[in-house]
DNA sequence: TTCTTATTTAGAATTATTCCAAGTATTGAC
DNA sequence: GTCAATACTTGGAATAATTCTAAATAAGAA
């Protein structure tokens, strides 16, 4: 899937921060620069690896405040497939996710004409922000890590 | 959410079992039938809790692997909607998850119209096999809970 | 019944995430 | 710019969630 142009980290980022009484650091900036370096779909512990590369003092705690920071002034997006660890997406474009559950790579998949979100009939008082929607199968030969695991029957 | 008639345990699930080359136990058809007794979206460690009242011998790894066995055979479905442990739901209409950002709380929410189930772009080897669509936001009034948690800024 | 093999069990091990207390850095006020 | 208030960072400990292990048991086929 094609992701949106890369918003440049800098001012972008510490006004969303700031929008939401966090604070910009040097450490948060550097995680989604991460994030936007590599526009797969990591854990907090992949988060963390790449980000000691080039910045070797930062700690796990950091790595998941800051996720936390950049999911709730909504530049990246938290993806929960299956029982393992959260994964996180730093497209905001409107997507779904292919999970599969032979590789367990997870692809983002566009979504189709109108209505591109599903209509939910919710109490009135529910108040929606955000939708996700993942789809579990396989992506066979798309991957050549497909086949490698179990097979899901 | 109005939830389906209530399938008897016994030979419904011994057949899916079946199908899939699994066993029927004593110890899956008490965890199913726990799942039909109380039908919210519990974490396996609650689902634990409720089997013991009952069946005070079966253990922990007892409950992950029926609750993959029931999984795989297609009566009850796994619900991430965030960090925290996996939930299990056995409401197996179409249907929604909404979570509540403020309290935790997990609430069926039908699908309105078609198409239900959003349509998707995905490459052409791809297999689709289920879907899942999570909403977040707040239940505000419907709950009592509600408010006691941090607020979601 | 007997055999084969999946399942169950308790507990250890691993993985994922959160908590903590002390030091540091950012922000707003002056 | 300086200062104070307080949010953030850090490493490590603590907790939570899930998986693994090896021995005993039970389901299902023959």
């Amino acid at each position: 899937m094609a992701t949106d142009p890369l918003p440049v980290s800098g001012d972008s980022l510490n006004q969303r921060l700031a929008e939401k009484g966090l604070r910009f650091t040097s450490q948060r900036k550097h995680v989604y620069e991460v994030l936007l370096g590599q526009r797969d779909h990591p854990s907090a512990e992949e988060v963390f690896i790449r980000a000691k590369q080039s910045k070797p003092e930062i700690s796990m705690a950091t790595v998941y405040n800051t996720l936390d920071a950049l999911v709730k002034c909504g530049v990246v997006r938290q993806v929960n497939v299956d029982r393992g660890a959260t994964l996180y997406c730093s497209n905001m474009n409107e997507h779904a996710h292919f999970c599969c559950d032979d590789c367990g790579k997870v692809f983002d998949v566009n979504l189709k004409n109108s209505p591109r979100v599903p209509e939910v009939d919710v109490p009135g008082d529910f108040e929606v922000r955000s939708i996700d929607i993942a789809l579990h199968g396989r992506c066979t030969d798309m991957c050549e890590d497909c086949g490698r695991r179990e097979a899901y029957t």
